[in-house]
DNA sequence: TGGCGAGTGGGGAAAAGTGGGGAACTCACC
DNA sequence: GGTGAGTTCCCCACTTTTCCCCACTCGCCA
């Protein structure tokens, strides 16, 4: 199964709905059923699995202890923004008013191919996000992949 | 079977009904037969489980030594508070007093999806427990998940 | 240049949440 | 044993939100 990839700027409608790029469809395994969990990334996104891959995340998630203060606190903080969504016959999704405030999306939205999932930013703050991270692309190449 | 997942902000009437989310609702075992056990959970909210994953927890409780104090004491807290609930026709429950008062509930309350269980808090509990936990999602992640 | 696929927008039906009324049941007190 | 107050439970009705479907526009490709 290919990665998601590639990005665009898309308007959110009035009812907080985004369509998800037909590259990115066209990407997602059948086993996925058009559909997604999207839920609070890290940083100020929406994050946007598809529903094999997050039957995988839900497996870890499972196998944490209820009886571990850190595992609790991060169950309750991966699953409270947890909500699955499906493609409408367009090929859009609706966001739920929590994430969509939560990452701060107004009448535009970032969409973002990131490997297993998909990445939706506000605009501006995905702008500002680039801007702050201290090292350019060739040198978190170097950290990441140790080349 | 799906974990429980969102969260949300519903009101508690004068009888000590809650609704429960449809979504919730929805990823309900079949087995669990629309009932719940519902205790005292761990922080300052109730737990409710489904009848089919408290039938699980039962075993490991059963399963505690007698002759073991700590044993004999967490036996004790956790049953003494443990109560059956089902759906009403219009999928809410009646939270008792008891547990109410525990957990410090007025007339609204925060309906959390936590995979295996739902909890409800009192909002502005939630609130304060959200902001006391000094970890952010960020770094709770990469503790609890090592990713 | 016509057709198809992609993105955008809105309207109507169905479902979800909220609140209250009334029957049945329990328990206490006369 | 009967009466009445307090609970509990079940059902009905209203309001708001969500979801599903249809219609339009724009751009690309044949």
């Amino acid at each position: 199964m290919a990665g998601f990839k590639g990005h665009a700027e898309y308007s959110v409608d009035s009812k907080g709905r985004v369509a998800i790029p037909a590259k990115m469809r066209s990407a997602l395994n059948p086993d996925a059923n058009s559909t997604f969990t999207m839920t609070r990334g890290f940083d100020k996104c929406v994050f946007l699995y598809p529903l094999d891959r997050w039957k995988e995340m839900e497996e870890e998630i499972g196998s944490l202890s209820t009886y571990d203060r850190e595992a609790r606190a991060f169950t309750r903080r991966i699953m409270m923004w947890a909500d699955e969504v499906t493609l409408d016959s367009q090929g859009r999704i609706s966001l739920t008013k929590q994430l969509v405030e939560f990452a701060g999306i107004k009448d535009k939205a970032m969409i973002l191919g990131a490997f297993d999932r998909i990445e939706i930013w506000d605009p501006e703050a995905f702008e500002a996000y680039l801007n702050e991270e201290s090292a350019d692309y060739e040198t978190l190449a170097e950290k990441v992949m140790g080349m």
